[in-house]
Formats: C-alpha cells, sequence, structure tokens
DNA sequence: GTTGAGCGTT
C-alpha cells in the first residue's frame, strides 16, 4: 500500500507538517510525537458544524474520521498541564528559568555498536539541533568502544527531544538518558516515575510507551526481564506521574495497577524524590488529584470493548 | 510472579 500522510500543525494557521499513516489507515500517537513532543491527540475542524472535533484515540491509535483523513490540517493536542509551555513566560516558567531547570547537562548513549564513532555520534545526533559534545566511552588499553557515550545539545528542547525518543543508530536502537552519576539542577524533588504492576508477558515496552502517551510526554519504560509482571513508566512531567497513581487501568484488555514508583537502590538523585512526592501527597490526602479533574475533555476514554 | 542494566581517566 502506498504510504499516506496526513497534515499536522500545532495551531489551524501554522504551517502543517505531513505526517505518515499506518498500513491500515490509523495513525499512531507516537508518530506525531516524535514531531511534537508531549502531543496527547489531535483536533480539527469539521467542515459539517465548523466546531473543533476530538480524533479517536484508542491505546495510542488514532483512527481517521469517517474513515478518511482527507486533506484536512489536524491541530496537535497537548495535555492541560502542558499547555503553559506554549504560554508567555508566566510564574512558573519564571521560576523554572531561575532555578536553571531548563539548563541542558550531559545524556548518556546506552546500547551504541561496537564501532559507532564519536563523528557518527555528532553526525547522527546534529539533526535534531546544534551538539556542543560528543563522546565514545571506550576502553583505556585495548580503545575499543564500551558500548556508551556522551552527548550534549545547546538548546533544552533538543535535550527533551531526543530523552523523549529512541534512537536507531548504525543499526541499533540506542536510549538516551539523564545520567544516574548527576545530582542533577537543585530542582524540587519529583517522582516522574510510576510502577505499573499485574503487567502480562505480552504488552511491550513500545505498547507501554504508546499507551501512557496519553497523559504526557514519556521519557523512559522500563520491563525487567525475565518476565516478572511489571514496569516502570517515566514521564517528564511528576504531576502526571502524581495523578496516575492508584488507578487501574486498561492496557490490552489487562487491568494493570499503577503505583509510585520506590527509588532504586543507590540512587541519589531518585533518593531525594522521595520527599517532594511525600510533600506533593500531603497536599492531598489519602489520595492523589484525580485524572478526571486533570484532563476533563474528551481526549480519553476506557476503549468500550473493555469496559 | 507488584519495585529496575549497562553511568563518565579530565
Amino acid at each position: 500500500m502506498a504510504e499516506l500522510y496526513i497534515r499536522v500543525g500545532e495551531d489551524e494557521n501554522e504551517e502543517p507538517m505531513e505526517i505518515p499513516s499506518e498500513d491500515d489507515g490509523t495513525v499512531l500517537l507516537s508518530t506525531v510525537a516524535a514531531q511534537f513532543p508531549g502531543a496527547c491527540g489531535l483536533r480539527y475542524r469539521s467542515p459539517a458544524s465548523q466546531c473543533m472535533r476530538g480524533v479517536r484515540l484508542v491505546e495510542g491509535i488514532l483512527h481517521a474520521p469517517e474513515n478518511d483523513w482527507g486533506s484536512l490540517v489536524y491541530v496537535v493536542n497537548y495535555p492541560k498541564d502542558n499547555k503553559r509551555k506554549m504560554d508567555e513566560m508566566d510564574a512558573v516558567s519564571a521560576v523554572k528559568m531561575k532555578r536553571g531547570i531548563d539548563r541542558t547537562s550531559d545524556l548518556i548513549i546506552l546500547g551504541l555498536p561496537w564501532k559507532t564513532s564519536e563523528q557518527d555520534l555528532k553526525d547522527y545526533f546534529a539533526t535534531f539541533g546544534e551538539v556542543i559534545m560528543v563522546q565514545v566511552k571506550r576502553d583505556v588499553k585495548t580503545g575499543n568502544s564500551k558500548g556508551f557515550g556522551f552527548v550534549r545539545f545547546t538548546e533544552y528542547e533538543t535535550q527533551s527531544k531526543v530523552i523523549s525518543q529512541r534512537h536507531m543508530i548504525d543499526g541499533r536502537w540506542c536510549d538516551c538518558k539523564l545520567p544516574n552519576s548527576k545530582t542533577g539542577p537543585d530542582e524540587p524533588m519529583r517522582n516522574c516515575k510510576i510502577f505499573v504492576g499485574r503487567c502480562t508477558e505480552d504488552i511491550t515496552t513500545d505498547e507501554l510507551r504508546q499507551f501512557f502517551m496519553q497523559y504526557g510526554e514519556v521519557t523512559d519504560v522500563f520491563i525487567p526481564k525475565p518476565f516478572r509482571a511489571f514496569a516502570f513508566v517515566t514521564f517528564s512531567d511528576d504531576q502526571v506521574a502524581s495523578a496516575l497513581c492508584g488507578e487501574d487501568l486498561i492496557i490490552k484488555g489487562v487491568s494493570v495497577h499503577i503505583s509510585n514508583a520506590e527509588p532504586k537502590h543507590n540512587n541519589s538523585r531518585q533518593m531525594m524524590d522521595r520527599g517532594a512526592v511525600n510533600q506533593l501527597f500531603s497536599n492531598f490526602p489519602g489520595r492523589s488529584p484525580s485524572l478526571a479533574a486533570m484532563f476533563d475533555q474528551t481526549q480519553y476514554r476506557y476503549p468500550s470493548s473493555h469496559v
């Protein structure tokens, strides 16, 4: 089947970007988010009613209205909490800026092919934005790559985008993350990671990523091997993570239970997260802020076949 | 079967 593209933009009047659909005519939310990080859905202006309409979203898959995307321009939806990113600098972003939360830091690149050189890394990452440093870590004696490296970007936005997706480098999938060793900017601790219990073995990391993307930008998904019936999902926004805790969610017909991720042993960055989470929960005795309150729009419904 | 890989010679 010939590849089809749909037109998507940040807003109705901006120049849209063409985004590929799948063979079955659907569009993956992850494909949209690859171009618009943090996207949680699409909407469009109905030619019939002239009102904005939401595009049906089921488990990370966007379905064409009337089974045909047509030539309409679709507009990206962001979780409510992310919306302020697009506003003028408000008090929140002013504080963030002052605290240096939007400063870049080195990112660790895990899973590199042995043959990948610093020039290869530079060439690859330059497609995302300006690169100011790359390293491939090597054995001092043999000079062989250790299979990981570091990269640093000029722009924080570039860094966010790079963290939010996987990377095909010289034929291998690699992950970019904030390194453990860094104590990080002295932001108040935030627990961005959730524990997903009662997982079944057929739920993949990609499916988890696609499912949870509808709540906010997903920066990491981890499933321990061998299978142990749980997983971890990390969001860029701790409020999204907190809001999900305590919920039972249906993924591929499986009821999974969300709770907060306990800090990994021996990690200073995450040890600090604890206090902030307790503080956060103290504002909501017995319960986290409800999902319904955060996402009171039509962007998410349980698939009817699963309720 | 509900708490996790790999982390940097300066």
